[in-house]
DNA sequence: CGAGCATCCTCAG
DNA sequence: CTGAGGATGCTCG
């Protein structure tokens, strides 16, 4: 986890909260944190964080969007490439590593390292990519697999 | 290069 | 059913 004064918000969410940071007025970096250090709302917040948190209100409530604000593009260009495909996922779906693999005509580690690499959770939705067999992975190992496992269950899985 | 990954498949037991 | 092991593509040092 990257230092959370670094943090230009932090939202709270039904299943833990999520550090905001933002880089020349656009949404960088969307994490899971431990805990909130910081106050949950600010008294002017920029428009960005503000669209943000209608955005994730949206899909904590309906577990739908509205829309996807404007993203700081990063990462490699196979990343991007990953990262555009999870976007095509539509909520209440999922997709396997492999399945990914082949579409993207890459192998299915490569994928999975891609998606450990997502800077922007929930919007950018990681969590709608399972292995063949289980759940796959979430933040790393297997330390944070009920987030996921929350997030399934609240768009629709199983 | 070589090692590390949020995988997958196959093949013994 | 379970576990081991090889194949796999990408990234970082």
């Amino acid at each position: 986890m990257h230092d959370p004064e670094l943090f230009d918000g932090v939202y709270e969410a039904p299943v833990g909260w999520l550090g905001i940071r933002l880089e020349g007025g656009k949404l960088g970096e969307l994490d899971w944190i431990e805990r909130p250090r910081q106050s949950l709302r600010q008294r002017h917040p920029q428009s960005a964080i503000r669209q943000l948190i209608r955005c994730l209100d949206s899909y904590f409530t309906n577990a739908s969007f509205p829309k996807i604000p404007s993203l700081v593009p990063s990462g490699t260009a196979f990343q991007r490439r990953v990262w555009r495909a999870l976007l095509q996922i539509p909520c209440g779906s999922v997709k396997t590593y492999g399945q990914l693999a082949v579409e993207l005509k890459t192998g299915s580690r490569a994928v999975g390292q891609a998606c450990r690499l997502n800077p922007i959770a929930i919007l950018i939705p990681c969590h709608r990519v399972v292995a063949a067999a289980d759940m796959g992975g979430y933040m790393g190992a297997s330390g944070h697999l009920h987030i996921k496992r929350w997030l399934l269950e609240h768009e629709g899985v199983y």
